[in-house]
DNA sequence: TATTGTTATACTCTATAACTATA
DNA sequence: TATAGTTATAGAGTATAACAATA
């Protein structure tokens, strides 16, 4: 790490690189696996929207907005999406009918057990550099932050 | 995926999610400050492909390619867009006619400053979970990868 | 007035495939 | 034949702004 102008710590510019970096890798990876994605045609990004929401569901649409750093209307389009594939399925709260309820369908949590698998898959060939230790102690840093 | 008896097998998909999570924070961010990046309206990736020129320069368009994980066109078009608004050069190599070899101009450099400030600035709140030990492991630990 | 979510729009980013030129 | 790079094309992902409905 380095100093910069003012004498404060400045964080190195080179995490950001290393972060894109590996993005990419994981998103052509599973590309290359394209089968897994093509079952519903659900992309990297629906892929990657679907495995959060099965993360934190059942959710309102503003929590996936949140763990997913998006816009909420790129949130309410891809959910769209999922919903039109039969895979996630809405409700509206009780309490408050503004809120969209969202859930997985049968069907959306055997896709999200495939999408696991695979990512799982690739992830273990791009973290083959890193041992045990080491990957928990990537997932515990990136999970503070 | 393989399961051994410690359960320490399989990659745990959330560190695709939270990878997806921080680069998606780090586009924001930078938005957020768009000034920045409005000197030359490179955008996010246009950025990304500009410190990683600066990191390596001289390089031949692939040896960027490789280091950014994305497709050669794709990088074609990016370097012709910095070639445009007079922040990067080409020449050709005279050992391999093929080749390209990629500089930044003096406006290239200054621009990259600037953004290496910005980046490290946005980066700073994003992190600022971490203590610097923790940045430290962080930085190691992707650049293994 | 504030919050939740949708729609309209425009733009950026991306990969695939076919191509040229050099080795 | 193989490699470096370009172009054409189409599609996926994204944010901003304006909007409706509920609180």
């Amino acid at each position: 790490m380095s100093t910069n102008s003012k004498g404060t710590d400045a964080v190195d510019v080179e995490i950001a690189r290393l972060i894109d970096r590996l993005m990419r890798r994981i998103h052509a990876t599973l590309n290359a696996n394209a089968p897994v994605f093509d079952v519903h045609r659900i992309g990297p990004a629906g892929g990657i929207l679907l495995l959060t929401l099965a993360d934190i569901a059942p959710a309102r649409l503003q929590d996936v907005v949140v763990q997913m750093a998006r816009d909420k209307s790129q949130i309410t389009r891809g959910i769209q999406a999922l919903e039109r594939k039969g895979l996630v399925e809405r409700a509206s709260s009780p309490e408050d009918g503004r809120v969209a309820l969202l859930t997985l369908t049968a069907e959306g949590q055997t896709t999200v057990a495939t999408l696991q698998r695979a990512v799982a898959d690739a992830l273990n060939d791009i973290l083959a550099p890193l041992n045990g230790d080491q990957q928990r102690q990537l997932k515990t840093l990136l999970s503070l932050i």
